[in-house]
DNA sequence: GATACCGGTTACTTCAACGGAACCAATGGC
DNA sequence: GCCATTGGTTCCGTTGAAGTAACCGGTATC
């Protein structure tokens, strides 16, 4: 018995996990939705944590969230200006693909960075 | 009782999970975990499934999952030559997260869709 | 002699993500 | 008058991932 060898076909064409809205490793849109896990936040509340992430970059990565249906913006009329961010119920989803990640590189980074020292050196 | 706001040091500075070895929604290394699953394939025989992938990139995708220490190569001395990739134990602990995230597009990226169409549209 | 096969390599180009710095409006406080 | 605050925007540049096309050695087959 031969073991089956994937053919051409063995993946959708339009890869259907490629369109995921956050890719595990990628900088900022994961963080964004652990974030918010508790509640709706505001900008800068969202920025303190993120220690490094610049206002510009921010402001792409909620955008592109809520794009896809993952956080609400609201907008509050008053000065200074107060803006919240919250997960949407498909946001919430996120966070178990998430966990799974976290979970990953906390069990299995210090291997990898061990075969990648080993590799390099 | 009021909320904690995560402050600075909520995420690690070198934060761990950014360092996975691919990316979920990443265009090809998932797939050649996946498709190493059931044991080792050669050069072609992953890239047959993987249809749009050039051999360049194919090559990029796996000497960095060999570096990583995910899958490794063996090569036989023959002609015409043959390869064989093949998941290691660590490599293999990629699987559960993969597979959360293949979860997830399978139940929720129509509602992405939907969603993006609404703001694109 | 020409062609096909396998597992790539090399050079070049394109594109999106990311980053730095400057700037903004409206208001409140000193 | 001057500055600080909030939630951004705009311009510019860098980087890396990805794609395109051409080419390779060594053998076997036609």
């Amino acid at each position: 018995m031969t073991r089956p060898i994937p053919d051409e076909d063995f993946f959708d064409p339009a890869c259907p996990s490629s369109a995921m809205p956050i890719r595990v490793g990628e900088k900022w849109g994961g963080m964004v939705v652990v974030l918010l896990e508790n509640g709706p936040l505001r900008f800068t509340e969202l920025k303190r944590p993120m220690r490094a992430v610049t206002s510009k970059v921010l402001t792409e990565t909620l955008r592109s969230l809520e794009r896809d249906g993952m956080v609400t913006r609201t907008a509050y009329a008053e000065v200074p200006p107060r803006v919240e961010y919250e997960l949407t119920d498909l946001g919430r989803t996120l966070l178990a693909p998430i966990q799974a990640c976290r979970d990953w590189a906390a069990a299995n980074l210090p291997a990898l960075l061990e075969a990648r020292a080993g590799w390099d050196g």
